[in-house]
DNA sequence: TCTGGGGTCCTAGGACCC
DNA sequence: TCTGGGGTCCTAGGACCC
């Protein structure tokens, strides 16, 4: 059996953990820039706000019922994911992390537990050792589990787990579940699947799986595969090599000048440059993009790209920001008012693997020791505390952050203190 | 005034090879 | 009159996920 392990309202949850007193009360955390509500608690979900909502638009409405807002505070989620995951892996020997607040995970059939028993054990366990409340979802199928994990979060009758194995209820409570709420099923198949008489997930298992797969593709018939019991996407304890790396923001403020959004491109490049050396990788292409916002439509408006190739592959910031610059410029259309700006990295392989080019002299290792010093200095002090001048000083195009709680686990500076 | 960020996989079509 | 067959690689766009 495949267990899906899923935090419930993490970013809410983890916001909760160092403040108790919101235990009860309404929370939502928005998402970078302040731009959207991301993530609400259950109390916020009954006040009937909505995953996406700008937050401007609910503002007003926030503070008239006493909701607690929160800037993402990715240092915070990304800590809590960790230790969640942690407890996982010392529990079950096979873990596939899936997301930030999910994981897979296998059952041992030998264990004499039955699985819904073992569920239990994984909610409390981390629920004692970390704090974070969990649902967990139990199924033949890795999207089984999933369609399981819905009903155990959502039906407060079966304490947070729920097991949909292959017994005679099956069929009803399929018929119960819309076809959009299955995994790998979204809103364009669900808008095909529909013209086509299939609403529910009992529909889709029911359906010819070679018929599926010529309306909608590989992908849809593996799910079909998977919703009757049989296994057709694989757990992946190791994860594969990553093959992008994208680095982009949207700005406080809309901007109109090639020297701030040089600053902001620098930036960007800057953060997945490190982000590239962290895991031992270098990148071959460097994509630059620029875009004006996609709600206005009384203003002109403008979004492109374009990419660099780069003399060899490398994870050195300055090559990286020079190539960056010169497409910039070249992307660069003057008179628009820019809100996003952002970077990619792609062409990835493994820095000891990486191809030379035979007409370059090979990166020397002066280069690599500097990175590795500015790493050093920036793990050590923040992200920013050493940086290239070309991504700037002032940088008022910086993202909006009004009400971020403190690293509370990742910076001695922000430890609670418990008196 | 104000609407996120970071990923993956699949498919079709074009270019190219022998 | 008539013009093969079997491949690979790359890219862009679509769809999906959290």
């Amino acid at each position: 059996m495949y267990a899906l392990v899923d935090c419930n309202n993490f970013y809410a949850s983890c916001e909760r953990l160092f403040r108790p007193g919101l235990n009860l009360r309404p929370v939502v955390v928005l998402s970078n820039n302040d731009g959207c509500i991301i993530a609400r608690s259950n109390e916020a979900k009954q006040l009937g706000l909505v995953m996406g909502d700008p937050y401007f638009k609910k503002k007003a409405f926030l503070r008239q019922h006493g909701v607690e807002v929160f800037s993402s505070n990715y240092a915070l989620y990304g800590d809590l994911s960790n230790r969640v995951m942690t407890v996982l892996q010392q529990l079950e020997p096979e873990v596939e992390i899936y997301s930030i607040d999910e994981a897979f995970v296998r059952l041992p059939a030998q264990s004499g537990r039955s699985s819904v028993e073992q569920g239990l054990e994984i909610k409390k366990r981390v629920d004692r050792w970390v704090g974070i409340p969990v649902s967990v979802g139990i199924g033949t199928t890795k999207t089984l589990a999933k369609l399981a994990a819905t009903i155990a979060k959502k039906d407060e009758r079966h304490n947070g787990v729920f097991c949909l194995d292959d017994s005679p209820g099956q069929e009803n409570i399929l018929s119960a579940i819309q076809v959009n709420k299955v995994w790998g099923v979204g809103k364009r198949s669900t808008q095909k699947l529909n013209s086509r008489g299939i609403y529910t997930a009992l529909d889709l298992q029911q359906s010819d799986n070679r018929w599926i797969r010529k309306i909608l593709g590989l992908s849809c018939e593996r799910t079909v595969m998977e919703l009757r019991g049989q296994p057709s996407i694989p757990l992946e304890e190791t994860p594969p090599c990553r093959k992008s790396v994208v680095s982009s923001r949207s700005f406080r403020k809309p901007v109109r000048e090639l020297a701030a959004l040089k600053e902001a491109v620098s930036s960007y490049i800057s953060i997945a440059a490190n982000k590239l050396r962290k895991q031992g990788l270098v990148a071959a292409n460097l994509h630059v993009f620029l875009a004006t916002s996609r709600f206005r439509t009384d203003i002109p408006r403008f979004s492109g790209s374009r990419m660099a190739v780069l003399p060899q592959p490398t994870a050195s910031t300055s090559p990286l920001i020079k190539a960056g610059m010169r497409e910039l410029i070249l992307l660069y259309r003057e008179g628009y008012p820019y809100n996003k700006a952002g970077i990619m990295l792609t062409g990835l392989s493994r820095a000891a693997l990486r191809q030379q080019n035979l007409f370059l002299p090979a990166e020397s290792k002066r280069d690599r020791q500097l990175m590795a010093a500015v790493d050093q200095i920036n793990e050590r002090w923040g992200r920013d505390a050493l940086r290239y001048a070309s991504s700037g000083l002032r940088r008022e195009w910086s993202m909006k952050q009004s009400r971020k709680s403190p690293a509370y686990t990742t910076s001695w500076a922000e430890l609670p203190i418990v008196r």
